[in-house]
DNA sequence: CAACCGTTGTAATTAGGTTACAATTAACGT
DNA sequence: ACGTTAATTGTAACCTAATTACAACGGTTG
């Protein structure tokens, strides 16, 4: 069986590290308007990143995941600082699971 | 412990077939050019969403693993088309456990 | 009511993508 | 050697998407 591989392939956290989309995209995905996302750039609640010089910005799906939870928080009736604060401990658990996967996958990869 | 629910929030499986980018993203990801890309699909082995009429094409992420596979066949000799063969039957495989998968994250979820 | 918060509008500019037509390069069979 | 096919690339004209900066708006709070 080359199952074991087929599900290090598809869960390529790597892979899906690399995977970052352009602010219209994430648009779409969350259904936050791509102003109000520069918006909160800007306030430096979330971050992009740019390849270049004068390149358009990406935003990696950690990010999106954040803008997404930070609009549900500010829909239950949450200020915008106190919804990014709150995101910003959950997402200190999500890096720690990232990480912890991570290290599991390549152990796997060594059978 | 919010740990299960932060391991799911994070393997959103759902959210990540949302997750398209464009063509130029793809190229920088898998390192095939966009002409490539383009020529490939054209030749219907890979493919692309398009949102609207005469909008822009965006690749999913199983497409993109499509690319990167196919390119790593060639290097090893294979032509275009049995590159793309060989890819289609490992696609299958990634698309099974794909469901597996995500039955297995929404039982989780009743917890 | 003044100040701030969160958001939105828009115009001008730049970046990125599409299409179609054509050319190139290498390998394959006769 | 020759025509053929496979795989790729170049480019021009056109269209779509993103950026920046300046401004404005409605709601809330002191």
């Amino acid at each position: 069986m080359s199952e074991k591989r087929d599900v290090n392939s598809l869960l390529d956290l790597d892979f899906l590290q690399k995977l970052v989309v352009a602010i219209g995209e994430v648009a779409e995905i969350t259904g936050v308007p791509t102003r109000k996302i520069r918006y909160w750039e800007e306030k430096g609640i979330i971050s992009s990143v740019k390849e270049g010089e004068g390149a358009t910005r990406r935003y990696d799906y950690l990010n999106i995941k954040k803008i997404l939870l930070i609009q549900e928080l500010m829909d239950e009736g949450f200020t915008l600082d106190a919804a990014a604060k709150k995101v910003e401990n959950r997402m200190k658990n999500i890096n720690e699971v990232f990480f912890r996967l991570v290290n599991n996958v390549q152990s796997n990869e060594e059978n």
